[in-house]
DNA sequence: CAACAAATTATTGTTGACAATATACTAAAA
DNA sequence: TTTTAGTATATTGTCAACAATAATTTGTTG
């Protein structure tokens, strides 16, 4: 028999809504988050030398719920840890990009099917939301706006698959492979226009329930973005310097 | 340049030897291994309770390094938190395990494909050798012998993809696997011709190279697996019985 | 001035103590 | 006898101090 939670009031304020928080989550989780949303956004530079005190002193913790967040994020790949020397943000190198990509690929096949059998109306609205506003970026060559239409679309037809185990293997995998050099994957805006297409066919695929198909565009869709990045590292400098910022060798 | 590491005289006793080992890893990282092992090996049983410092007394350290491990357990999916309650090594319900079972279909049909391209001839080697010990132990019908052989071949063949990307995902969820009911899926003794029948013929895939057909076996591997699953758990708890021992409800 | 050695500082690894919370137990009341 | 309130105990969450190691600075010598 569940025991019954106590009855809890809205908090009446800010002090009260934070121990409200604490109440369900630990420090070790906070820092955590914190720190991931820190790293996935970039702030955190890859290669960057996280210091324990550091850190514990910006969020007002002690170092040990820090040191927890640590291991932590080093088993999600956020961050590599080395004995006495401290954790560093992830570096990801070309070739560790390319096995993620294929690993990706995989998953993102396995989506396509899935989501091609099981996705709810109101998911395939906002998929062909998010895809209209891809157009509008794609016309403007917009690359700042269609970064996170790019993850939004990935992540609605992640969770339309509707395997919770599936999804969160991807969303790793995807936290990774953002590691790797941000902007030239992601901000190239000159495969903003081929990207969209794909999109809006494996929505098709999806929508009339072809899961072989939304399946074989969607692992198509990944190996063509593995290709764009080889490519992109493939051009004289000078042109890639447009697109490339921030590149610390 | 790399810093030249001091040249290190070989251990002279064990004592020298464990200093030795703790130049290079933490306790955080022989904890989590050492319970990593028990868990794995269902020397811990799934739902049971970890104490922190029960299991600090045993290893022989503070509480601290415990409490790391375990974050980066759960991490792992090898173990759940519940705040203010502690730690439980996971349970794995039939649900997730079919969920679970879906992402290591589409991750092992990368395997077969990839290990079709790739494979070197000593692994291949090593996969023949294994399929003859199958062999013996299906006639025999001896499901202990057969288990470990079933690990050791999935493992050889994750190797031959040469990805370490995809190898570390998938170890990750062929663990959490082994948490359901480990008895149920691995040692139903009646599953062994069939099993050792598709291993043959995959390892005859990949020694052809041929990418597609052992990507597609290794695909219906797993799903015969899952089904497998299905049909011992919708069988007659007479029959059961026999293949079934400590199951916790 | 460059190169090496010694000492100093900074940072991580580990531990034990204390605080907060949940669980187990006891006793009183219905 | 069962329920419930209160109390005691056990366990987890957090912190701060100490130990061990690495990085840095300083000083010395050729």
């Amino acid at each position: 028999m569940p025991r019954p939670k106590p009855a809890q009031a809205a908090p009446a304020n800010a002090h009260d809504a934070a121990i409200d928080v604490l109440r369900e989550h630990s420090l070790t989780t906070l820092v955590q988050r914190e720190l991931e949303r820190q790293i996935v956004s970039g702030e955190l530079e890859a290669g960057s030398k996280l210091n324990e005190a550091e850190i514990a002193g910006e969020l007002r913790v002690s170092r040990g719920p820090v040191r927890e967040a640590f291991r932590a994020l080093d088993q999600s790949g956020l961050v590599r840890t080395e004995k006495n020397r401290g954790v560093f943000v992830r570096q990801v190198s070309l070739e560790e990009a390319y096995e993620i990509y294929e690993v990706r690929a995989a998953l993102d096949g396995l989506i396509g099917r899935l989501a091609a059998q099981r996705i709810q109306p109101a998911q395939l609205q906002r998929l062909r939301e998010i895809v209209k506003r891809m157009h509008a970026a794609s016309r403007a060559l917009d690359a700042d706006a269609y970064f996170p239409l790019n993850i939004e679309f990935h992540e609605v037809l992640g969770e339309a698959a509707g395997n919770q185990a599936l999804l969160q293997n991807y969303q790793r995998i995807v936290n990774e492979l953002n590691l790797y050099r941000r902007e030239v994957i992601a901000r190239s805006a000159e495969s903003i226009p081929a990207s969209t297409k794909d999109h809006e066919a494996i929505v098709n695929a999806v929508a009339k329930g072809d899961a072989a198909l939304a399946g074989h565009l969607l692992f198509e869709h990944v190996i063509n973005g593995r290709e764009r990045l080889h490519r992109v590292l493939q051009a004289p400098p000078a042109l890639r310097a447009k697109v490339t910022r921030k590149i610390t060798t």
